[in-house]
DNA sequence: TTTATTTATGCAATCGTTCCCGGTTTTTAG
DNA sequence: CTAAAAACCGGGAACGATTGCATAAATAAA
């Protein structure tokens, strides 16, 4: 009979209830005694454990997860997995999460705001204990999140923080970031440094923005605001850094340099140039954030600023499971910035005389 | 009160029973009311619904669970995310998974045996409806999957597929991308091609190999084992890579062009070539299996060979998801191989004649 | 020997939901 | 006007595991 169940039914796993049948004994008492409970006999444990383990029992996380009220996973929402910062970053946080027992649901927003609250809700339905985001370029009402967070819901935002939040966060000092490019370029003879940005609502661009301007400041440089060109979507799509870089090339101060302030920005700017014929860095110098392993074998060498970003996921998984099992509500919120990285290669040169 | 609770108590999710105690009800009423079952009049229903959707209730996913005994959720088992490959197969995965209502808990073998088979317990233990994997390039010996294959838990294999296991398999066509890799790099002159492969215990890799020698073969080159080295980490450690090119360069008849056969390998070729000053394609050529977005923009351009990632992730969580929703164990398995792209740019051309 | 205490086990509630049974009304048919 | 049939709703078991409480037997103390 068992052989006919084996070829009709699907997969049945073995319940405590099984044992507990087999043994002759209450569910109670295999319960206890596969805990290792002091109430147990020492004969009964091993009775208990040696038929479980011959079985190969393993216990229903569902029915566990049901009576914990926690189910042990965590989402984490990121616009793009592709993106080299991002899935070091889910690196680091899988390291983390898998030792402390936690899995990790992964939910791409690809930049749209409409898509980041359908994930949201996803993830929420799904019960998740807490959740690590990175919010989408267009986001700028924060109401999907502000709810999850009043209500106690633990959240910690990591590289693309928010304000308005009080929630844990883990970042990088963007303002250094763009400050060292942009010195770096000075340093080499550019005057006319143009940006190539992420999207306004970002926090991390308003910040690199700052560098940038502090940079030429410091430096005794006017800033100009026509200079700097915003890509909503991050660079996701050719056609709008196209876009960014023509209007910034056709300034009447045209640019020598430009900086890029986002791994697909980076990528994107210099595909543009090459499209164009542009010869970097003789024609056009440029520096980027990016955190691809392959920059140096790009045409030419790319000096880009790079993030920790294994670091960053790390950290910021240690301060959501910190929260999730917390017996109380946080109160207390940490922000953590990490330091970037220059990496100086042949992108970034001085501008060639002829 | 509720106020005192609000701040010492962590986030209640609103159940069924509230509602039935909110509306005088029994649960089960409210239950069947919220699935617009007939037994329940209109205006009850009305109530019901409008009630529950004021105070925002949402049905509890584990219980559901526990009472259907399936989760919902997948499981996929990658080497790494990061590799360009798999975070666009993934891309594919989600797309089709979230539209039917399944989510993905993602997991990375580090193209580890040892990882592979904790990854695995660790989403069993999960409870997950099934399983995408591709295997790790260490993995011979494939007990793990294959007891759960034979309690009918659904498995389906993507691009690493393996034999011995009678499951759905979905891949690249390995022999035609390899087949006119090798006739190309023929076609522009080269008579000494070497092949940089991946793991010999990777099925994929026989492939490449066996197409790189028909391809050889059908003109009239002989085949020289020696020509071949294999990477049992599938370059993900640059040493790797470089104790293998340094003896393929070492052979008697010197290569003149290689064939590199996986992403991360072909990437740490360039990156030989480059650091022992040698010119692609002049002082060599290559070309090589890559799914990465900015090979036009490395230098020299890349010729790749790409396989169609986005459409093998749909097509191996379709297959799955058919099999998690068979009333029926699947007996007949599909094996679905797609067409590979071969994209020519400079680094697999002509040697030039000085 | 009687009472108190320890030791070992079982019962039943719980988590949130569904669904099989009933049971009561109200409507329809005869 | 009565019987049958809808129409509508509630009780309670079930899913798998944990755990407070009760209980039984065995031992120790008086």
């Amino acid at each position: 009979m068992s052989h006919f169940f084996s070829f009709f039914m699907k997969y049945e796993a073995v319940t405590i209830k099984d044992i507990a049948k087999a043994l002759g004994l209450s569910t109670s008492t295999v319960s206890r005694a596969l805990r290792d409970s002091y109430e147990i006999s020492p004969e009964t444990k091993k009775i208990v454990i040696e038929y479980a383990q011959q079985i190969n029992y393993r216990p229903n996380p569902i029915a566990l997860s049901l009576k914990e009220k926690r189910s042990r996973s965590i989402g984490i929402i990121v616009c793009e997995i592709a993106n080299s910062f991002f899935s070091q970053a889910i690196n680091g946080i899988e390291s983390i999460a898998y030792d402390k027992g936690y899995n990790v649901i992964i939910a791409q927003s690809h930049e749209s705001y409409e898509r980041e609250i359908l994930n949201l809700q996803y993830l929420a339905s799904r019960s998740i204990d807490g959740l690590l985001i990175s919010v989408s370029s267009e986001t700028q009402n924060l109401d999907h999140l502000i709810n999850l967070h009043k209500r106690g819901f633990p959240i910690v935002f990591f590289d693309r923080v928010v304000e308005n939040l009080d929630t844990h966060k883990v970042g990088v000092d963007n303002y250094k970031g763009a400050y060292d490019a942009t010195s770096e370029l000075i340093k080499n003879g550019h005057r006319n440094i143009a940006m190539l940005a992420g999207s306004e609502f970002l926090s991390i661009t308003k910040e690199r923005v700052a560098g940038y301007h502090q940079a030429l400041t410091d430096h005794k440089i006017a800033f100009d605001a026509s200079q700097i060109e915003y890509c909503l979507h991050g660079g996701m799509n050719y056609q709008e850094v196209e876009n960014a870089l023509g209007s910034l090339l056709a300034n009447k101060n045209k640019p020598s340099a430009v900086i890029a302030s986002a791994d697909k920005l980076t990528t994107n700017c210099l595909r543009y140039f090459k499209s164009k014929g542009l010869e970097v860095p003789n024609d056009i110098a440029m520096i980027g954030f990016s955190n691809l392993d392959l920059t140096d074998l790009l045409s030419p060498s790319l000096s880009v600023i790079r993030q920790p970003a294994y670091e960053i996921g790390q950290v910021a998984i240690e301060l959501l499971i910190k929260q999730i099992e917390n017996k109380r509500p946080t109160t207390e919120f940490e922000k953590i910035i990490l330091p970037p990285q220059m990496i100086i290669r042949e992108s970034s040169g001085a501008k060639k005389v002829r």
